[in-house]
DNA sequence: TTTAATATTAGAACGATTCTAAGTCAAGAA
DNA sequence: TTCTTGACTTAGAATCGTTCTAATATTAAA
């Protein structure tokens, strides 16, 4: 989905669309390479000085809720962000900590609403490992 | 894999086998409800007053780097563990918490040892939602 | 405008995890 | 046995990511 349909998407929904909302939406939109809060925060901070964290942290959660970005449980106690939000996998590199999207074909869960009795509302695929050019670096394995 | 077997095992790589790595797993192998780090630490303590909560980090990193117990990273900010190292699926319930196992056939992912380049040392498919459970108890959702 | 509701800010508080330094234990050597 | 060495455990401090708080600023509605 584009930049404008999200921005659209949320003014159809009634949320105030702030300097800060607009600048974090835009720039998951322009950088994917799955960012931590902290990446997004210090990234934002350059060109909005004061911005806070605490504003970063509610309007990843707010987006996350209107269903526009994801969150990424991948990385041991720090969260990264998403803006493509159609279910995909994503490979973790325990060497440099980088998030990679991987295309896996013939997932048996897309589209599933329930499994077990359970609701499905979220599917989060990972794999975690060694990405291709930690592999080349021939860093110890 | 048995306690017994996984007990063999550090032994044969030459892991001291202490009276706190003893319980850890035995703890695990008992308790297959995905347990946090926090729940394992205070139902350890009633048994061992003493132990500390480095040691019950430690000995899970430990258990893990010897392939013998699974890390899951589905809830924001906390580890849980799990005694069956065999990947499979984890649901994880936004409402109570829980983390449950699930069936999933046909992963075009199991066995697989390498995608887009990158080495695969690990599988975690999670998914999130409401459980069966909470579903009843008509949570709002 | 005035008002009320909502959003942002800086920094404090919190909670999970990691680190540190001291103490304990086990195994091998004398 | 006693000594020594290295590995393990301990309690608590430190750290780091996230959430909360109270004050201020902004927005939208009357």
């Amino acid at each position: 989905m584009s930049l404008k349909e999200k921005l659209d998407r949320l003014n159809e929904k009634g949320c105030t669309l702030t300097i800060q909302r607009h600048a974090v939406l835009e720039y998951l939109h322009e950088n994917r390479t799955h960012p931590t809060v902290e990446k997004i925060y210090y990234s934002l901070k350059e060109k909005f000085s004061t911005i806070s964290k605490a504003t970063v942290y509610n309007t990843l959660e707010l987006l996350k809720n209107y269903g526009l970005i994801q969150e990424i449980t991948i990385e041991k106690g720090k969260l990264h962000f998403d803006y493509e939000v159609k279910p995909h996998h994503h490979f973790f590199c325990r060497r440099c900590n980088h998030v990679y999207d991987v295309d896996v074909e013939g997932c048996p869960l897309t589209g599933k609403r329930m499994i077990d009795g359970h609701k499905i509302e979220e599917l989060r695929p990972y794999i975690i490992g060694t990405c291709s050019k930690c592999l080349q670096k021939k860093i110890i394995v």
